[in-house]
RNA sequence: GGGAGCAUAGCUCAGCUGGGAGAGCACUUGCCUUACAAGCAAGGGGUCAUAGGUUCGAGCCCUAUUGUUCCCACCA
């Protein structure tokens, strides 16, 4: 068999042609075998307007290690992928298209729309799908879910009224977040903070009574028309006798009373503050406990209302111009400062949210919230990193009311409807004929739709067929592991842990883990705004999906932010087009008809050696990958395939490779190495290592169902580790001189081995030709060698004649060096081991390697001393 | 105001339960040693932020300090 492979691997001619074997063959769908524990994923559902990022990817990559880790070491694995309708941000799309056509969602209706909306989704909701298969996400496409569909619809009326009728959900006039660019209501979850730079606004309002002014400062001068009251602090001597008093509002002339209120702080501002219940959250507070009026001033749009005609239709920030004007104009402002203040943003839009007061839908947290901090303090969830439960404590500690209600068309619809006779509100799961009170069949569905995270929290069950008691639901829920992004927490893994608890009375998954976000190479968030964003595609396309996926396991720790440089992703290619070379050079020195992997019954050194390097990194990869440390596990393969197996393994065969006699030992020990550490890589890199697996001789139809490397002791042979490092250690030794020496490989010398020390020399002789340029090496001892270059270790002693090259005195002063260093070291050894106290508490091993250390450094010594007086 | 993370080689970061400071990239030197120049070999470079403490022993544990990033709260 010889190899005809080209010298650079090519991931474009190989992935789409294994991704679709693997469709092809099933091995992505779970079968319900119930002979196997479970291990189920449930994808975090992007959403159908998205387009694949570097945060999916990553996601996707860790999600996709786990599942088909598991599933190569017999599980019965499932990994259900889905989108989620994402209500606000596809309505957005389409109104922005109709828009185009210059049409609004009122012109066509909610029918005409949702049925455009459907369409959209039918043509471009499969996109982040398709994309997520180039990443090589074995999920199991039969079972793909869209939060809309009819089960996850199903499943959402279901928990809203089961809520409803135990009296979680109710409906009330509230103050709630505003999106005035969405049009919708939002959540608080949904509201991101910003630090804005703005004005503070001295106003003086005068007293009813004609007694003077009283002076307050704000940021936003033109809510002056919705102000209801002014309060001070009950306990300010400044203003205490104004309490109950009356001012007259500037511009408007309305008299509104001074109250008290704790909520003034005494010593910001004047102490005075003016009250706007309708569009602020603390205002509306304090209107509640004093019963003040709500006089609203702002549209849905954020303009002024047609109550003000001066100012109406303004919008906002211009109304805010324009009064301040005639506030000025009026004597009412007494001066402007410069401040800066945290405004709150809507998370889809960024257009700045407008607290407003309205009737909408909101779920009761305190009793839902209660079960889910239990949970997880029981630990029937474990966060990984821990520290994450420390954000999902603080915010169900410190929970208000969830408002579901939004005023969208795309969506779960709101199951209740409102009887236009009484008024009465009839929740249910079917459409109700009449009226249950007054019996009226004039019934009207509810107009608004369910925030989307209402859905996405059914998501661990609705999938598996929740509320129908499925053979899916009943298998593979609870789920295994849930694999997300910590800003995602407060959204979403808090409410899927509280649905799930109420609706199911199980946790959703047993462990989440959290991981960081991708950055670009300068640490920044990756924004479209600031337009550093990395297209995964691109890195497919270039590099190929195996180096993406390398790329973001390697150096990325749970729940740390990680940055991606093309260095990194040229460091991966690399090492993917590394394995690709070890296969070459496998691959050409196999005979026609080679046995599948197995390993031979005798064995040489440097057999032993490899394999039980091999073991031990079965170990290692199979307990980083179950204490969910990809990254540590990805390191421990790249450190054996690069340094251990390519750099001596594959050096080392070549010594045997060209004889007769032992070339068949090595080239079943090179195929058994590489064929498993390619599975222990195949969760990392799936097509390269289904690629390479399938060319060399292999048992099975494809790695990706081929059983996982089982740590196996019999393979552990530490004696024969020692000597091959020893050798190893020679070999480096030899390299070192001649680089020193400016004497290249190329120029062979004879080697005197003196065997002394170790007899492993006796052995490894035969590697210092190939390895370390040695023209024929003798073994024994008691050399008595005039003139030649001396290469000393802890164990073994090597003269290497090189006549008129040698310096005798460099050569001392080189052994003199080395002897010092020697020396420092046994000093410090000798130290350690005299210290009572390390003794009797450090433990037996650390004891014994200190020991074993001191004398390999006397040893060196004593060498180092008789070299220095043959000289 | 509350909470969390990070600070290790020039750069980016590992370092898993405390036991002789690591990788990639960059840099220097020498190699086309027929698997791989996307490579091989050798090398330089770190008072592990600072100050204390615990310990036979600290990059790792504890306390404080400094710098930095993030989350939450929101004093108009």
């Amino acid at each position: 068999m010889k190899s005809e492979l080209p010298k650079q691997y090519n991931p474009r001619e190989v992935e789409d042609r294994l991704y679709e074997f693997w469709t092809e063959k099933g091995y992505f769908h779970a079968k319900r075998d119930s002979s196997k524990q479970t291990y189920t994923i449930v994808i975090p559902p992007p959403n159908i307007t998205g387009q694949l990022h570097m945060g999916h990817a990553l996601d996707n990559t860790l999600q996709d290690i786990l599942i088909r880790f598991k599933r190569m070491q017999g599980f019965d694995t499932l990994w259900v992928p889905g989108t989620d309708h994402a209500s606000i941000a596809t309505e957005a799309k389409i109104v922005e298209s109709m828009k185009e056509e210059g049409l609004t969602k009122e012109a066509i209706g909610r029918e005409a729309f949702l049925e455009r909306a459907w369409d959209w989704k039918k043509k471009y909701g499969g996109r982040i799908i398709e994309q997520l298969k180039k990443l090589g996400s074995s999920c199991d496409w039969e079972r793909e879910r869209f939060t809309l569909d009819e089960g996850c619809s199903k499943a959402v009326t279901e928990a809203f009224v089961n809520l409803y009728n135990k009296g979680y959900i109710y409906r009330g006039e509230r103050i709630i977040n505003w999106c005035p660019h969405c049009l919708t209501s939002i959540s608080d979850a949904e509201v991101e903070y910003e630090q804005q730079d703005c004005s503070f606004w001295h106003l003086r309002y005068p007293l009813s009574d004609g007694n003077g002014y009283l002076e307050l400062a704000t940021t936003r001068p033109e809510t002056v028309l919705g102000d209801t009251a002014v309060a001070v602090n009950p306990n300010d001597d400044r203003y205490k006798s104004l309490v109950g008093k009356t001012v007259i509002l500037p511009l408007i002339g309305r008299i509104i009373p001074i109250i008290a209120d704790e909520y003034v702080e005494m010593d910001f501002g004047t102490g005075v503050v003016k009250i706007t219940p309708a569009h602020d959250p603390n205002d509306f507070e304090v209107g509640l406990r004093h019963n003040l009026p709500i006089e609203s001033c702002l549209t849905d749009d954020a303009r002024i209302t047609s109550n003000y005609p001066k100012y109406a239709g303004l919008d906002r920030y211009e109304a805010r111009k324009v009064i301040v004007k005639d506030l000025q104009n009026e004597g009412a402002l007494v001066k402007t400062e410069a401040y800066s203040h945290n405004v709150g943003t809507c998370y889809r839009c960024n257009c700045t949210v407008e607290p407003k007061v309205s009737k909408q839908w909101f779920v009761s947290m305190k009793p839902l919230a209660a079960p889910a901090i239990d949970a997880v303090k029981r630990g029937d969830t474990k966060f990984i990193p821990e520290r994450f439960d420390k954000i999902y404590f603080h915010w169900l500690e410190n929970i208000r009311d969830w408002c579901i209600s939004r005023q969208l068309w795309w969506g779960h619809r709101i199951p209740a409807w409102h009887c236009t006779e009484c008024g009465e509100i009839i929740v249910s799961k079917t459409e109700p004929s009449e009226c249950q009170k007054c019996g009226a069949a004039a019934l009207e569905r509810d107009p608004d739709t369910l925030d989307t995270w209402f859905s996405s929290a059914l998501w661990p069950f609705s999938t598996l067929g929740w509320p129908e008691k499925t053979a899916d639901l009943s298998h593979y829920y609870p789920t295994s592991t849930l694999v997300t992004g910590y800003d995602i927490i407060p959204f979403w893994v808090m409410r899927m842990m509280f649905s799930a608890l109420e609706h199911t009375g199980e946790v959703p998954f047993n462990t989440v883990l959290i991981h960081g976000l991708v950055r670009d190479s300068l640490g920044r968030k990756m924004s479209k705004s600031l337009g550093n964003g990395i297209d995964p595609l691109d890195i497919i396309e270039k590099y190929g999906a195996d180096a993406l996926r390398f790329a973001l396991a390697t150096g990325n720790s749970p729940g740390n932010d990680m940055r991606f440089s093309d260095e990194k992703i040229e460091s991966s290619r690399n090492f993917a087009n590394k394995l690709w070379n070890a296969c070459r050079f496998i691959l050409m020195n196999l005979d026609e008809h080679e046995k599948p992997p197995h390993i031979p019954d005798v064995l040489a050194l440097e057999d032993k050696w490899i394999l039980s390097r091999y073991s031990r990194l079965v170990k290692g990869v199979t307990e980083s990958l179950e204490s969910y440390e990809p990254g540590i596990a990805v390191q421990k393969l790249y450190d054996f395939i690069w340094d251990e197996f390519c750099d001596w393994y594959i050096e080392l065969t070549k010594v045997r490779l060209g004889t007769e006699s032992q070339s068949d030992t090595a080239r079943s020990v090179l195929i058994y190495v590489m064929s498993n550490s390619l599975k222990l890589l195949h969760p990392f890199m799936p097509f390269i290592t289904e690629e390479i697996w399938q060319t060399l001789p292999h048992d099975g139809e494809s790695i990706m169902v081929s059983p996982w490397p089982q740590y196996d002791e019999k393979l552990l042979f530490p004696q024969e580790e020692k000597s091959l490092e020893r050798i190893m250690t020679a070999i480096k030794a030899i390299r070192n001189r001649r680089a020193e020496m400016n004497v290249s490989l190329s120029k062979k010398a004879q080697f005197f081995i003196d065997t002394k020390y170790s007899k492993d020399f006796e052995k490894g002789a035969v590697f210092m030709t190939r390895l370390a340029g040695a023209s024929r090496v003798t073994v024994g001892e008691n050399f008595d060698i005039q003139s030649a270059v001396s290469v000393i270790t802890d164990s073994a002693k090597i003269f290497i004649p090189m006549g008129e090259l040698i310096d005798i005195e460099e050569e001392k002063a080189r052994l003199n060096k080395e002897l010092l260093s020697t020396e420092k070291e046994i000093e410090i050894l000798s130290n350690k081991l005299n210290n009572s106290g390390f003794i009797s508490k450090a433990p037996s091993n650390v004891v014994q390697s200190q020991r074993e250390a001191l004398e390999k450094n006397t040893a060196k010594k004593a060498m180092l001393l008789e070299s220095l007086s043959n000289l």
